[in-house]
DNA sequence: TATAACTATTCATATTGTGAATAATTATAT
DNA sequence: ATATAATTATTCACAATATGAATAGTTATA
């Protein structure tokens, strides 16, 4: 499958972590409240990723019982966790149709967690895009088919609408 | 998943036999050539969608044995299959998101089987991106959220970028 | 007081995509 | 001349991803 759409944004889920342990249930409702809207994932997938970031030794977990309702297991984030978020956040986006997702919730989690940074990533994902730009454009000079140009420029016009996004971006600090 | 990835598109494969019958493999590849950059699909897949889109009607199919090679299975297309393809082509995309793909692969179609109505397509397309604006600056409005304003400016730059490259898409007709 | 919604998780299933296997044939390379 | 690779044409098992129902007690709403 699309081979970026998850394994990018799994590490995503970690920053829901750095301030307090959280268990699936709970943190699916607040994931869709804050970033529903954004990044549609249903709650069985949260127990999923969940389970998965535990197997890859990025969070650790504890099952807390309650008298009367379902055990709670409670996930929290270990330091492999804490390093592979701080990794993640700060890297830029390599697929310009992953940006819609990605990079708004990056800015999510620069914005709630108050973490600074965000101006070297806007940079770094500016000077990616540049990177798609001249490659587009290179490659679309020796253009003969009319078709190929109108895709090229397409994908031209979607990069610097983001790039324009991406100033004000750094002016909504 | 994605609701509307691959359900929207599979009718766009019946124009490729508004000419003449073909089979999967043959299609296969012109397909890798033609649209490879702007629709990922996958050998294995364009076999299984030809067989769907036969269990709906909209393709038939006759196996052309040949001496020392695997027999052919040669789909054309039905009267049914004819008008799904013109109901498809015609129609704008709903999703943001498909539009990449969507609108390409219809303007591909378009242009290779020199087809009209391209122009009023093009205005059905802006009459729902402009749609889409409405409802982004109408809930837009009364924002306090910060973030918010950011992912709802993000959309509006990217439905702008579209319409923009509308116009260019007539004018290289 | 019946009906619905909430808490918390799991699981079976649906959907979608990938890569290998097949087996004969022709092209390329040493 | 001969081994190696690529081509033809399709199928299939499997991986990865997403959805909805099932569970079972509890509290809220009608």
């Amino acid at each position: 499958m699309p081979e970026d759409t998850f394994l990018s944004l799994q590490p995503a889920l970690l920053g829901f972590f750095i301030n307090a342990p959280r268990y699936a249930y709970d943190l699916s409702r607040e994931f869709e409240h804050d970033l529903g809207r954004v990044w549609r994932l249903g709650r069985s997938l949260m127990y999923a990723q969940l389970k998965e970031l535990a197997e890859q030794g990025y969070l650790a977990m504890d099952v807390v019982t309650q008298p009367n309702r379902p055990a709670r297991k409670i996930y929290y984030l270990t330091d492999a966790g804490r390093i592979r978020f701080a990794q993640w956040l700060n890297q830029p986006t390599m697929h310009i149709r992953n940006i819609r997702v990605e990079f708004l919730v990056r800015l999510y989690f620069f914005r709630t967690l108050n973490l600074p940074g965000l101006q070297e990533l806007v940079t770094k994902q500016k000077a990616v895009l540049g990177e798609m730009e001249d490659a587009l454009e290179k490659n679309a000079g020796d253009i003969q088919d009319d078709y190929w140009r109108l895709v090229v420029d397409f994908r031209l016009g979607q990069i610097r609408a983001v790039q324009q996004w991406l100033e004000l971006c750094l002016q909504t600090v």
